[in-house]
DNA sequence: CGTTGCGTTGAAACATCTCAAAGGTTGTGG
DNA sequence: CCACAACCTTTGAGATGTTTCAACGCAACG
């Protein structure tokens, strides 16, 4: 329990690691760190929201489920970031680990009334929120008019610059050019709103361009950045359009994305 | 200038409504009320965010470009909405005028000033920029997992729920169900992610299958609610999944919403 | 009375989905 | 060590929904 916190000193995008460290010592007591097998719910939709937090390791997804049974889902959330609904009784969609998962979570109840007696802790939440909004949105932009090679393609851009903006910033290092993607084709396909079928038909054509090449079906290298970016029909990516403004001091990324 | 904030001492949602009166004074201070046409585009994607503001009649849209033409509205400001983008210095998004519009603004930087100083309307903000995010996760769902006739249909159903709570809210009168869509046709489609000939297909689908009538190109009466509902592919379509929370008190609606 | 802008309608082209089957990998038990 | 099942991914081919392109209708306007 005394490291808790430990976690969040680092150099990290989290809410606690942007707030002064004497805050830290409130938010470890009432928080506590729990690991998630990939595919287990963490909050239901409708249900009520029990628990915020952030994630240290793995990655959620917040899925909606249509009465028929589509679904959709409507985000991604990767270490650093929050997790959880503040303000609101009702969850409007499901938590649920798409790996295997490290939360550091805390009741929300007391959150809040953390929250309202530290502003500078709002205001961080709010910047993130804005944030999320925008990239939500860009995210609209994919779904609405992008066709499927298209939003594949952006996928795998996004994906390259946030592992590569993590990891550059927790230790500098210049890795080889591989994606990881934490998702199976059907998670894939419920986020770019298409079928695993054309998922994988469209990361095939994207490696017959030459922009990939398929190491196995979750690791991809890339082989021509400017071309998936080309692919991706949004030579416009930067990575802090998707990602907020805390993945924006990575000047290596930042040089591949205006390289074209 | 002596009644810039009168308006929003009625009965609305804005910022401005739900924070004490005594604050009025000082955003008056710092406001102007200003009216643009149909077309016009009060701040462009990419440029500084020179102000923020409040809707207080007609419709903005916001609107993402791509390189080769492609555009994407990504949301709609109604009446009581705000625009702009605190917090930021480049707008992600282009901000155009749907309809004439009439809106209060403020200088980003001193509504920012004045936000670090007054904590209450910071929270404001935040509440509905949650709500906003919940609201655009939402729309995320129909653009990436219902087909066109669903999408239309949703889209009227939502509009026809916003316009009677706003009406409702306003003076209590119980009207025949029209809805009044503010966008032409291309709007819509840009809303929805297709195009404006299969926008017109749908509605006059819609229109086969009884759940409206067709006025005018912009005025469709509702004659039948469970099944514009029940077309729309999202019978648990309740107002607060789209409006945020200060939507949910209007009975009559949440009634028509639930008989289905 | 022609022009302009917007909405509607039709028919062919196209992208994506659906359904079906095959290929590959992993883990388990014989 | 092999056989087998379970799971995920890939590939194929026909069905379907949507887009594209073109023409037409209609009202507002100069």
């Amino acid at each position: 329990m005394a490291d808790v916190c430990q976690w969040c000193r680092g150099s990290n995008r989290s809410v606690c690691a942007a707030v002064p460290l004497h805050f830290h010592e409130e938010i470890r007591r009432i928080s506590h760190i729990r690991t998630f097998e990939a595919g287990t719910t963490i909050a239901s939709e409708g249900h009520e929201a029990l628990f915020v937090g952030t994630v240290l390791r793995g990655v959620l997804r917040l899925v909606k489920t249509l009465a028929d049974g589509r679904q959709q889902i409507v985000g991604l959330l990767f270490a650093s970031d929050m997790f959880g609904r503040v303000f609101s009784d009702e969850m409007p969609f499901a938590i649920e680990a798409a790996t295997k998962v490290e939360l550091c979570m805390a009741p929300r109840r007391r959150f809040e009334t953390l929250l309202s007696r530290h502003h500078e802790l709002e205001h961080e939440i709010l910047i993130r929120t804005l944030d999320e909004l925008d990239a939500g949105r860009n995210w609209m932009v994919v779904l609405g008019c992008q066709n499927m090679l298209e939003r594949v393609a952006a996928f795998l851009a996004i994906l390259t610059i946030r592992e590569h903006v993590l990891e550059d910033a927790a230790e500098g290092s210049e890795r080889a050019a591989i994606v990881e993607v934490p998702l199976s084709r059907a998670d894939m396909a419920a986020y770019l709103g298409t079928t695993l079928e054309t998922v994988s038909r469209s990361i095939h054509r994207i490696a017959d361009h030459g922009a990939i090449e398929i190491i196995d079906p979750r690791q991809f290298l890339i082989k021509d950045w400017p071309a998936l970016l080309r692919l991706s029909g949004r030579s416009d990516l930067t990575s802090h359009q998707f990602l907020g403004r805390f993945s924006g001091h990575d000047d290596n990324m930042r040089t591949l994305s205006e390289a074209c």
